[in-house]
DNA sequence: AGCCGCCTCCCCCGGACGGGGGAGGCCCGC
DNA sequence: GCGGGCCTCCCCCGTCCGGGGGAGGCGGCT
């Protein structure tokens, strides 16, 4: 019997892309398509794929999020690919840690998306070699043993971090963001500076940049 | 006879998706693909499509300095359609400017892509109306007149400045632009502030974002 | 109970940033 | 030739930013 695929992502030339892709093989079969991970649930419960292709970025309920909450409310769940157009995406380890079986690039060619998708359907854990070594290589980590993974997550940002670093990201000053946090100045230069030394960047202007570049946030 | 397509697009899955939306389309036949603009010369003389669908950004040479190459050598040229992935792109009047028939977001429906592709076939200028009227909006511009175009064009970043918001988006201070562009930082600094009231920001870190947002930059 | 991480706030301080204004040289187009 | 845009540099000044410290409270985990 064919590897059942549900496609989410919320461009639809994205959706046609990877139902043509997967179609083309005579042992994969997409069965549905979401634009959201909202969605996913109830589609989940329903169509019950092998695996589930999920962008991380979507506009109601990110990848992530849909991830974790497949994961926690069905029984039995699919293989969980997480979709990123970014090598070195923070929501990589963020997805893996929410229980994601692997993840591709968007600009891989189709025989490896092809090729992922089967591997995963088998059980396999994928992750792609070439974006775990960029991002291992960023990090400066040796390989993706517990340890390195420890140690990334300790450099993880806190809640309150990131939703500085968010805010920061929709070019707010640090007064700025303490009136909409309602916490004085003093504690959102505190909480900046931890963002810059958790990044590694020297002010607010690259940590933005690298929240673009890493998917943290995106255009559009 | 059916309207023949060429697809210019580095990423094989948004190509994959474009040729599955066009191809449902009986009178709509795609009669090759390419990956970088720089391919796109010879496979127009050859082919002669009625219709190029060219993205923007591409490694080796862009969208714009694709259709620029092919109005300047290619005789009796094929109507160009633009695709884009942001609403509000710098690159659209660029794109305008340099010949191309019409632009279409990648996000916009398969139906839209269709009858984007029919209209510039028949000779239509189509500029997609949600996008222009964006485009208009957040310039705060009446429509698209030539006036209103000429407007924008004032308003548009010189060379310096440009190349000025594009070392900022790669988080260099004012004293690292000046060095590398041997000048010294009081020459900079006016150009970061033009920058500034050109874009309608207040400090560099919006400034970033917005280049970020138009697709000025982008990640990845 | 004790520890630890997170959030909160405080001080001092130097440097970078951005606004305002001005000005000279250059080249291109009218 | 004259204007205008562009690039270049200059001064003053107030503000924001970020570094380096420290510290208290609170909640969870052991």
């Amino acid at each position: 019997m064919p590897v059942t695929v549900l496609l989410v992502d919320d461009e639809p030339l994205v959706r046609a892309g990877l139902r043509a892709v997967l179609e083309a093989q005579p042992d994969i079969e997409v069965v549905g398509e979401a634009a959201d991970g909202a969605a996913v649930i109830p589609l989940v419960r329903r169509l019950r794929p092998d695996v589930v292709a999920m962008d991380v970025r979507m506009p109601l309920m990110d990848g992530i999020e849909a991830t974790r909450a497949v994961l926690r409310t069905v029984d039995r769940p699919p293989k969980i690919v997480v979709v990123t157009t970014f090598e070195n995406d923070e929501y990589v380890y963020e997805a893996l840690r929410a229980g994601a079986d692997g993840f591709l690039l968007k600009r891989a060619r189709p025989a490896e998306i092809v090729h992922a998708v089967r591997l995963v359907a088998e059980g396999e854990s994928l992750l792609f070699p070439a974006s775990v070594r960029q991002l291992a290589a960023a990090r400066g980590d040796g390989d993706r043993d517990p340890a390195a993974r420890a140690a990334l997550e300790r450099a993880a940002l806190t809640g309150r971090e990131a939703e500085v670093l968010r805010l920061m990201t929709r070019g707010l000053s640090n007064a700025e963001i303490a009136a909409r946090l309602v916490v004085g100045t003093e504690t959102v230069k505190s909480h900046v500076s931890a963002v810059l030394v958790k990044l590694g960047v020297r002010d607010r202007t690259q940590a933005v940049i690298t929240a673009y570049e890493s998917g943290f946030v995106s255009p559009g």
